[in-house]
RNA sequence: GCACCCGUAGCUCAGUUGGAUAGAGUGUUGGCCUCCGAAGCCAAAGGUCAUAGGUUCGAGUCCUAUCGGGUGCACCA
């Protein structure tokens, strides 16, 4: 028995794909069909171009057989006939019927298994995020959220690079510019000012002797707390971004816990690996990833260096083994808290040790990192397979996006160039308030006020970078980033506080908004068509999970709110609205006021999968 | 030089495992608030899907080459 978890909807697919191929096997050829939604000015619903493989595999016409087809597939329920258009074979749903499935369907997606760990965010902790961090951040919060609702169990790390020569040169400049922390100004920005100082000060080189040995105790510990408070601070954009996390990781905590050692040791064993007694890499470890990466003119990667340090790709793999869970050690306790409540841990040294196998332990490992390190994260997948773990190398991802510019220049920390995520947020609000203003000037200064604003912002930086492929290169503009018309979150926000609206109104009159009392034979195309967008939901998470990347349910999203907005505008012959839901008959009103219902929870929950929440009135 | 990503309307982008007449937004022009809110809707105009071959009944989608843009190729992090 098909379980009840799955969409009846996505079984209404299901069951046609089979009645086809029962079909096509009747008429001599088993096949893999094919079942998708009909052209707009195309009859039916659904149709196949099966008859194009069959015919082949007869010798015959494809408009014959597909013409056999209608003929000879047996209907499951819900459709009402079978037409051969030309070669095609398409079918009529039962509106009414279809209509109240959408309705009643929570339109679950099929449930995944295995436990996916999302890295993501991962900035240096030295100064406060910029644009290009924001989509990273949006993109991995996302991904998140999308395998959740897939039926994922999902652990958000964040990877903080505290031994790092950025950390490093940010804390000298505080210390020698005798920089004092007002205590105001967000402490990120703080230490980024004297980052971009130190970065220009022509006397630079000659300190370097300064800033290695900030290095060195950064690497023994000592100077964790001042990272802690740049941490807290990164987290605070974030939050506002709405992304949370599970887990902290740190560089130090990593080779701490012995990743690194432990790492190497595995990869010791495998045939791939070798210290070269002579030549360039006398006295290194360097593996060999010419199996896994073809193409390569130098296939030898050095992993610890001839004086036996570690190269950073060796740290990575480390922390990439953990991930899947080839071996443990590492300390945990709480960090913070996120606005919802609920604790962030960090790696520690003085933490507890994870009995419970809490943390990693992954099935699949997803490193949302930009494109320019596309090379080293091969390296790490590769690093699995030398391990003899195709499996896991398999389910290595790199969820790999462009980096954004700015105004047509590389965004550079180092030079301060760039816009930072705090200015772009509320840069965002301001832009809201102001149309506010004009829209909705009651609200203005009140509590509510203040969250609707700060979801429609939200929404519209969240979208603006999620809404492209992550391959697309993005130059970050103000215009289009802020944008609040057309292919923007606003814009579905505001379908979905009108479908609202109007079940606020129904409600008001006392109508049903649960499909008690609807009249389900007197649904018309119009309303058809609106619960065919919806009934794609299960297949939309589907195909975002799969391609891993969250633009697919942004379009999606975008889809709903034009079907939304074009259903509640249409017009009839006379020019009359055709589908005022409060003004529709009795019994046709329950009917639309439940789809309506459906429409607004489907905004909600598609939505809720790209981190944008919809506002209480726009 | 080698590898990877991108090339679709003036601009920014979608385009399901290869299927029906390539779609949105934006910008331009013109319409729609006596009708559940106009951050909305409708219409017009705008395309050699970079170019040339190939595979296929069928190619924006797959393969090859070329051109253009981006990125990466350290005993750096």
């Amino acid at each position: 028995m098909p379980p009840a978890l799955k969409s009846p909807l996505m079984n209404l697919k299901a069951q046609l794909k089979a009645a086809v191929e029962n079909a096509a096997f009747q008429l001599g050829a088993p096949l893999d069909v094919a079942i998708q939604e009909t052209p707009p000015n195309k009859p039916g619903d659904y149709g196949t171009p099966a008859a194009f493989q069959l015919a082949k595999l007869l010798g015959q016409n494809p408009a014959q057989v597909a013409a056999q087809l209608a003929q000879t597939v047996v209907l499951p329920a819900g459709i009402a006939r079978a037409v051969a258009a030309g070669p095609f074979l398409n079918f009529f749903v039962d509106a009414g019927a279809f209509v109240r499935a959408v309705v009643s369907d929570p339109a679950t997606p099929e449930q995944g298994s295995g436990k996916v760990v999302i890295e993501h965010t991962s900035v240096n902790p030295n100064k406060e995020l910029h644009v290009g961090h924001v989509r990273n951040v949006v993109l991995g919060d996302s991904m998140g959220r999308i395998f959740r609702a897939a039926g994922h169990e999902v652990e958000i790390q964040n990877y903080i690079d505290d031994t790092g020569r950025q950390a490093a040169e940010s804390l000298y400049a505080q210390a020698h510019y005798r920089r004092k922390w007002d205590g105001k100004q967000k402490y990120d920005h703080f230490m980024g000012e004297g980052y971009v100082r130190l970065n220009a000060d022509p006397d630079k080189p000659e300190l370097e002797s300064g800033i290695r040995a900030v290095i060195h105790r950064l690497e023994t510990g000592e100077l964790r707390s001042e990272i802690e408070q740049i941490v807290k601070a990164h987290l605070e954009t974030c939050f506002r971004l709405g992304a949370r996390y599970d887990l902290l990781n740190w560089e130090s905590d990593v080779v701490g816990s012995g990743f690194l050692s432990q790492a190497m040791n595995i990869l010791e064993n495998s045939s791939y690996t070798a210290r070269p007694l002579e030549g360039k890499f006398a006295g290194a470890l360097v593996m060999d990833v010419s199996a896994f990466m073809p193409g390569l003119e130098e296939s030898k990667v050095v992993l610890m260096r001839s004086d036996g340090t570690a190269m950073y790709a060796a740290k990575d793999i480390g922390y990439q083994f953990w991930k899947f869970g080839l071996f443990e050690g590492m300390k945990f306790k709480p960090f913070t808290t996120d606005p919802e409540g609920r604790t962030v841990w960090t790696s520690a040294p003085d933490g507890q040790p994870d009995t419970e196998r809490r943390f990693g332990h992954a099935a699949e490992v997803i490193n949302v990192i930009d494109s320019r390190q596309e090379h080293p994260q091969k390296i790490v997948k590769a690093s699995l397979g030398v391990a003899g773990s195709p499996g896991q190398e398999e389910r290595s991802i790199h969820l790999s996006y462009a980096f954004v510019t700015f105004e047509g220049q590389t965004i550079s920390g180092r030079k301060g160039i760039g816009v930072s995520a705090d200015a772009v947020i509320d840069e965002a609000g301001q832009l809201v308030t102001e149309l506010m203003h004009s829209l909705k000037p009651e609200v203005i200064g009140t509590s509510e006020g203040a969250e609707i604003v700060r979801r429609i912002a939200v929404g519209a930086i969240r979208f603006a970078m999620l809404k492209a492929e992550p391959t697309r290169q993005i130059d970050f503009r103000w215009d289009q980033a802020l944008a609040l018309q057309g292919d923007t979150a606003p814009y579905v926000q505001y379908a979905a506080v009108r479908a609202g609206n109007i079940l606020k109104r129904a409600q008001a009159e006392g109508y049903a908004v649960d499909g008690s009392g609807a009249d389900w034979g007197s649904i018309t195309d119009l309303d058809l068509n609106l619960a065919k967008v919806v009934a794609r939901f299960p297949e939309v998470v589907a195909n975002s999970v799969r391609v891993h990347s969250p633009h697919v349910v942004a379009q999606y999203a975008l889809d709903l709110a034009s079907a939304f907005n074009g259903w509640y505008n249409a017009k009839n012959k006379e020019g009359r609205p055709a589908t005022n839901v409060l003004a529709s008959e009795p019994g046709l009103r329950e009917a639309r006021l439940a789809l309506v219902g459906r429409l607004q929870r489907a905004f909600v929950q598609t939505l809720g999968l790209i981190g944008i929440e919809v506002p209480s009135a726009m």
